[in-house]
DNA sequence: CTGAAAGCGCTTACAG
DNA sequence: CTGAAAGCGCTTACAG
């Protein structure tokens, strides 16, 4: 039987306000009573009740995150543990607890409905859930704060943040441009891959803004051996390609490897660039270009987002886009 | 505001226990009384508050699991989805909520403690912390049955449910031996990393039954570039290696790489098998012998002891260990 | 700054 | 099978 409230505050001869008092952090609490609530809660191993807290005090100091099956392109590059980086900071730093959840069937998503709607939770954050999925239009029908991360379904009234895709493929595409290559090629996501198109798009309004053909276009599954047979592919189909910009680092460096293997010197004769400036592109020979989105900043957004839905209810929805920004190495500009 | 047990109950015309009884599961209920209790609570949308439950049931049906930082060996080849897949589905299975927690720092630890002691979870599940962590101690203490995944610090006395990585380092190497190779060479993981001991006194051990030296060892980081390196060593320092077992697949595919690129044909000239059977291994060219580790089945045994552990109190820890298979692909058998 | 008291929304013997 | 009632452990106006 752990500790109560009750038995602290006998402990500390004060009553069972007070003692509660010390344990929210109401400041209306005369030091010597604090002291003494202290240390008998130290002395009894005292723990304060959740449910009840939760119960009486109609807020549980949590918020939930539910988090996607590996698979998506969020554990590609290792962005995960980035994204949720961010947001358990934000949500430490106000004291709040980060409860993540992986639904894994239709039966899990029912359950875990039941359990977001059950008050568990003040807030939810959403990763990038399958398109069809009704979770956030439930939960804000039942007035539980919730903010998308990543761009939902379009026509949902969500608030969301994203990194804005479209913007890192035109910054990835027009920095080969500027380099001087004029054959660029692009290896594509899949295409439902949420963000793959928009990147896509990128590279062709880059390409069509300098008056280039966007034709050399491949798509590969997001990982490295992807890269290595889209390009194969590429070089089947134009061989005098000068750049290629790959919607990941690991089909970039499995381009590069494609290319290296024809004796094709990177950059010399072929410039390469990857996206979201994973680990990997530091890692590979020559040092991998990457377009860096700016995921913990975007866990970190969302956090505030819905902490900010929290404390003042009925608002509409919100948006937020992030931009990226270049991470420039040796593998589109040569060292001498 | 959303609608309570006793609004439904008087909806539907009965009393606040019988109402009660529809949602806790209880068979005495007539069925008339149950219908009229279910079609009341869908038209109001009624979902129980879990926090009234949790207090008044002394009970949570949920089970927190606690999950390391990114970089454990857990990480590598995929272990994690597989492992949290086994957890979920025999939790599930048994109507409980996984909540899972990913502490980042001292702080959010000793915030979690306060979580998990405060009630919010019936019992926890602890995977692979820092060896240091006082976290598995604690929550004992307070009375909350913990299981961990992997093998705790020696002299805790903590249930745990392991695989068995001294039997799948021998088995691994059995393997290479009874296909007449002599030369094994081992790439090991990091000295710091769980388990990775372990497979390389499971090398050792079959190396010494079979009367073969085993001098050839390098450790890697447990990435591809590590096996890659790692194994340019073992043959700057051995050219005539017949065979080499890698703590993981990365480090085998890495392997595999560097032996290629130097001419030597696999298995014809050297035999390479990896470790934890993860998608990489299906996908080298040729396809990777590998052990496979039972992690789904650890996941749900681990959820099945700690369930255990929760119905009977104050029982003493108990252990298992699991043990490997083998997954013979052509990368140690040739075909012809 | 402090305390008495009401109330949060449920579960569960108990009696019938 | 059903209901009245006590109780789970806290928070928070309210009055002082």
């Amino acid at each position: 039987m752990p500790a109560t409230l009750d038995q602290v505050a006998r402990a500390a001869g004060v009553s069972r306000a007070t003692a509660a008092r010390v344990f929210s952090g109401n400041p209306r609490v005369s030091e010597e009573a604090r002291r003494a609530v202290e240390s008998a809660a130290m002395q009894l191993g005292y723990v304060p009740n959740g449910a009840a807290r939760s119960l009486a005090g109609r807020r549980s100091d949590s918020v939930g995150v539910v988090v996607p099956e590996p698979g998506s392109i969020l554990f590609l590059d290792q962005l995960m543990p980035r994204l949720l980086r961010g947001i358990g900071e934000e949500l430490s730093a106000n004291g709040l607890q980060m409860v993540l959840f992986a639904p894994q069937s239709t039966a899990d998503l029912q359950r875990l409905e039941q359990y977001l709607a059950g008050g568990h939770v003040d807030a939810v954050l959403l990763l990038a859930l399958h398109e069809s999925d009704s979770l956030p239009t439930r939960l804000q029908a039942r007035g539980i704060p919730t903010v998308f991360g990543g761009r939902p379904r379009p026509g949902l009234d969500v608030s969301f943040v994203d990194v804005d895709n479209h913007a890192g493929g035109r910054t990835a595409t027009e920095h080969l441009i500027e380099l001087g290559r004029r054959r660029i090629a692009h290896i594509a996501g899949p295409a439902h891959v949420p963000g793959a198109q928009e990147r896509l798009d990128g590279f062709r309004e880059a390409m069509w803004k300098a008056a280039l053909r966007a034709d050399f276009v491949e798509h590969g599954t997001l990982d490295r051996d992807g890269g290595e047979l889209a390009m194969g592919r590429l070089l089947a189909m134009a061989g005098e390609i000068d750049a290629v910009f790959a919607a990941s680092d690991a089909m970039a460096a499995g381009a590069m490897w494609a290319l290296q293997v024809l004796g094709r010197r990177v950059p010399d004769d072929v410039a390469v660039i990857g996206f979201d400036d994973s680990p990997l592109a530091a890692a590979t020979q020559p040092p991998l270009s990457s377009v860096r989105q700016p995921i913990e900043d975007m866990g970190r957004e969302m956090a505030r987002l819905v902490l900010s839905l929290s404390a003042v209810r009925g608002q509409s929805s919100r948006q937020m886009v992030l931009g990226p920004e270049l991470s420039v190495r040796e593998s589109t500009v040569m060292v001498r």
